[in-house]
DNA sequence: AAAATAATTGCAAACGTTTGCATAAAGTTC
DNA sequence: GAACTTTATGCAAACGTTTGCAATTATTTT
């Protein structure tokens, strides 16, 4: 660092200028003539000039920074380590900086139940993206009703005051039994809790699919861990035998748990028990035998997350907003 | 939000008292009673009040804001996605906060190459804690040289003048080497770059321990990624048989793509090839078999790195650290 | 009880931008 | 070439904190 740090002034002192002329050449403002804006923005390089965001901020009242929270169920195991969730925050991470925003990474430790006060009021950030909805949606509704800008990644069907992205994930749930149904699979478990809500919707369309095959439902409703989902499906085999031939589970690194105490006591993937996951991780197709998945489209609607917040920003509303998902026919579910 | 946003001189109005003693109160500072100490900050509770960080920070010229770049080589495929750096990531999430501090994510497509210039002296963040390495040390060594406070997720045992924290790579490959050949395993392979910091000290292990038993070290070079992992040893087996009987991985997912190839080929794991991986990843406890690994304690580093920077926020200096490692023995090397 | 000390609080000047308004320079029209 | 428009720049006032120093009040000492 030089011993004096350069401020605005100092660049137009140097150039002969005033300090607006400078501040509005580096902001590109058309006010300015155009040579004097390459001039000054090239003393600036040369220099090793950079504005000072804390006075920006403080001056103009914006930030150009989006708080992103990852919102855990306080009565959840699945942590920040969640690969799914840490991919989600990747792309929305890339999509930002597409438009020149940065993201503040937080949790709900850190910006405890009243969003709007903690990021908006104290100008942290702009805005606010909501990665899961989570089980209880007091903190994102009252921040919503404070006319904070805020997108949430979840389920876009969940009737809501703020717009919501994300999969479509009563039809990945139908699609997926659909699929096991058609593998040939008669009795299929649902691998997950219902209660939360883009798992809900999900087991929603596992429930259609089923009905309308006139086979009955059956849940083991376990924590979105795969962990839990070892021990569920272990205990279920210990207490009751190979009692089905299909599992849907909510998640794949629940399938992949599932996987694992199937594959322990030789129960063949998928002749014996056919297997679908949902997220498509990177891990469903290294898996062995590869698993069978709903494909979330997790930068596509990183992108339109992104887009409806900066709507937002300029004063527009926004509507919640379904993406397409996919089924990637692996191994895991062919008969 | 209100139609008003509460300001500190609002605050102050209405308790009767100066701005500064409102500030110095919410900034706990002895100077002020403690009484009214308390009382303000009810008052400030109550009214639903925060500071203006812009303000704030450009006043007191600090924003106990902390820049994490995850550091990637422009030549790998290893992305944001990478679990392991996302896991990392996680933990300093965690650490910043237990000490107040914010994290800004960033990645070197949004700070450029000079570091010191966009992230400090722009006043975005105190300092930074970069995830990574990479291939080339060129930004980093330019902040640190500087004089930004910066601490380093890697090898420690890179010749450096800035802390440098993260395992023993180089104890973390002998180990697992040493463990394969107490497996039996006779002619192992090194799967991954030895080009790479870290991976190069776990190599440096591999070959200690290699030519230690006399045994002929074999290298296959491929990227940190599990697709290059599988098409790596796919390519192998093809082109020379089964022609190793263990593999030392340098990460889980590398291990894992090298699963995956051995299974579709129906050679057994741990029986033909013993295999050990590096990060102990979720993924290496369920797969099947489960993977041994040399288990990285992030959490702890994590907490270190913090501490290191805080030193340095301090005006203290900091070295370099190694983490303890620990070889985490699963089905996947047992004979 | 005056003097000296300690404990609290307030005043006012920064911190470094951005931006509405005024001004100066250049170009156009009649 | 005067009157007007257009284009380019500068002046100076914010933005909302923090903090050195001064001022006030309470406490102790002599």
């Amino acid at each position: 660092m030089n011993n004096k740090q350069l401020k605005l002034a100092d660049l137009a002192k140097l150039a002969g200028v005033s300090t607006s002329t400078v501040s509005r050449a580096l902001n590109d403002n058309p006010l300015i003539k155009k040579e004097t804006r390459d001039k000054l923005k090239q003393l600036a390089k040369q220099h090793n000039f950079s504005l000072n965001t804390a006075a920006s901020r403080l001056r103009s009242q914006k930030t150009n920074v989006v708080a992103v929270i990852i919102n855990f169920d306080s009565g959840t195991e699945q942590s920040i380590n969640d690969p799914f969730l840490l991919k989600v925050v990747g792309e929305i991470n890339l999509a930002l900086n597409k438009q020149g925003l940065e993201l503040l990474l937080s949790n709900s430790f850190m910006a405890g139940d009243d969003w709007a006060n903690y990021f908006i009021n104290s100008r942290r950030a702009d805005g606010i993206i909501v990665v899961g909805q989570g089980k209880d949606p007091t903190n994102i509704e009252a921040a919503a009703a404070a006319g904070v800008p805020l997108v949430v990644w979840g389920d876009p069907k969940t009737p809501s005051n703020y717009p919501i992205v994300g999969s479509d994930n009563f039809v990945g749930g139908r699609l997926a039994t659909e699929h096991l149904l058609a593998a040939g699979a008669k009795k299929i478990l649902f691998l997950g809790d219902p209660g939360h809500a883009e798992i809900g919707e999900r087991y929603r369309g596992y429930l259609a699919a089923i009905t309308t095959a006139k086979a009955t439902p059956h849940v083991v409703s376990i924590d979105i861990t795969s962990r839990a989902a070892y021990q569920g499906i272990n205990q279920l085999l210990v207490e009751k035998g190979l009692c089905f031939d299909g599992i849907m589970a909510c998640s794949d690194m629940v399938a992949l748990g599932a996987m694992k105490a199937l594959k322990e006591r030789y129960i063949s993937i998928p002749n014996d028990v056919a297997l679908v996951g949902f997220d498509d991780i990177a891990m469903a197709d290294i898996s062995h035998p590869s698993l069978s998945s709903i494909k979330q489209n997790t930068q596509q609607a990183s992108v339109i997350l992104v887009e409806k917040l900066l709507a937002q920003l300029q004063g527009h509303s926004a509507e919640s907003q379904v993406i397409e998902i996919e089924l990637v026919n692996r191994q895991s579910s062919k008969r």
